[in-house]
DNA sequence: TCTGGGGTCCTAGGACCC
DNA sequence: TCTGGGGTCCTAGGACCC
């Protein structure tokens, strides 16, 4: 059995927990530059308020209703989510943090208990040592957790789906739209050949969902069948890929400008790398005008660097040099960005170079990787120079004139 | 030059999540 | 005037090789 623990309106709560005077009353959070709402209490989604919508078109209206507006404090959230994780780790060992309000939790010590109660132990527990109210739904699969949890959310606090009779009177109301892994794109898919609850998508056949839905429709089926599929992650893998966005807040016209603020994305970017103990071969920059008047252009460039970095000045280099390709005179941009890819861990050590037509070098340097292909196994892995940016199993035939070899120190799990 | 099958690698784009 | 900032995984199709 699984647990899902997910933080009621968690941005909201973070702002209440030091203003009490503030439970009951409405509130919302809005995004970076006060764009849009990005989080909003019970009392403010009873108004009609939900999330995306522009600050500048409701603002008459929350004034109106009294309702107490907060930007975004990250910091703050990032703390308050620190600490529910701390206690909930005082509960329970196997914890996945999935999201900033949210943690998966294996109770596969726990089936001795009763579960019902030992589901109001965390939520009793989370709310009195940190203030963040919490729900929490248990069940077998993860995504039958997301079930109960939402089910939780509506009023108990904590359900438990640990019975086929309970599971199906859970599903058999439950609309598609809600279940994790359904977007609208296959809400409307469903709906068309009618389906329209949880219950109903459980029971189609496993070759139609495969065919309409993919793997990933079809692992979602199984674990509304009870059958876990997707494991829980104590260790998040190292991140492939690193962004740095913003929208600027207002129109950027001019060249200088848009340098500026890429350069600062790309130093963030490089930070948050080094933080990582990750480097990169390949950089992508992009900024793009207003999709909401006028004709919409987005840039984009990837930039590769000359070598495996995380140095920032190499970074910037290139960041500026992709800016200035993919810059148009004349275009009021609004948003951009920079994003790493391709990112490996630091420790990837730099091997050698084959020089080009230097048979004899070449030769010494395909024995020497033999050497650490035959220690590491068949999940060594390599990274070639120049033009291809996959890692693939290490192969005698990879003999191009020219390239760069690089390998993880460390043995690779199977 | 044409025929064809099988395989790998890469890219773009779609779909989803919080 | 003003509309978030992160991420992941999967598939189809093209290029290329034998």
């Amino acid at each position: 059995m699984y647990a899902l623990i997910d933080c009621n309106n968690f941005y909201a709560s973070c702002e209440r927990v030091f203003q009490p005077k503030l439970n009951g009353k409405p509130i919302v959070v809005l995004s970076n530059n006060d764009g849009m709402v990005i989080a909003k209490s019970n009392e403010a989604k009873a108004l009609g308020l939900d999330l995306g919508m522009p600050y500048f078109e409701i603002r008459d209206m929350l004034e109106k209703h009294h309702v107490h507006v907060f930007s975004s404090n990250y910091t703050l959230y990032g703390d308050f989510s620190r600490r529910v994780v701390e206690t909930l780790r005082e509960l329970t060992s196997d914890i996945e943090v999935y999201s900033i309000d949210e943690c998966f939790a294996d109770l596969k010590g726990f089936q001795h208990l009763d579960l019902l109660k030992y589901g109001h132990t965390m939520r009793d527990t989370v709310k009195q040592w940190t203030g963040i109210p919490v729900s929490v739904g248990i069940a077998p699969s993860k995504t039958l957790c997301k079930v109960a949890n939402k089910l939780a959310k509506k009023g108990p606090g904590v359900v438990l789906l640990d019975t086929p009779e309970k599971i199906d009177s859970a599903l058999r109301d439950y609309p598609i739209e809600d279940i994790w892994g359904v977007g609208w794109q296959r809400a409307r898919l469903l709906r068309l050949n009618g389906v329209g609850t949880a219950l109903q998508l459980r029971n189609m056949p496993d070759h139609w969902i495969r065919k309409k839905m993919s793997v990933t429709g079809l692992r979602m089926v199984y674990e509304l069948r009870g059958i876990p599929c997707i494991p829980l992650e104590e260790h998040p893998p190292a991140k492939k890929q690193i962004i740095c966005s913003r929208s600027f807040g207002h129109f950027i016209t001019e060249l200088k400008d848009i340098e500026e603020a890429m350069v600062s994305y790309a130093t963030r970017a490089a930070e948050r790398m080094r933080q990582q103990k990750l480097v990169t071969r390949d950089i992508l920059v992009w900024f793009e005008t207003s999709r909401h008047n006028g004709p919409f252009y987005c840039g984009s460039r990837v930039q590769g660097l000359p070598r495996m970095t995380n140095y920032t000045p190499d970074i910037l280099k290139a960041t500026l040099s992709a800016t200035r390709k993919i810059f148009r005179k004349g275009l009021r941009y609004r948003k951009g960005g920079v994003m790493v890819l391709e990112l490996v861990p630091a420790m990837t050590r730099q091997f050698d170079m084959l020089l080009p037509r230097n048979e004899e070098k070449q030769e010494s340097v395909m024995a020497a990787l033999d050497k650490v292909n035959r220690k590491y196994g068949d999940n060594t892995l390599f990274y070639a120079a120049t033009g291809i940016r996959r890692e693939w199993k290490m192969l005698r035939q990879m003999k191009s004139p020219h390239y760069t070899t690089q390998w993880d120190e460390l043995p690779l799990a199977v």
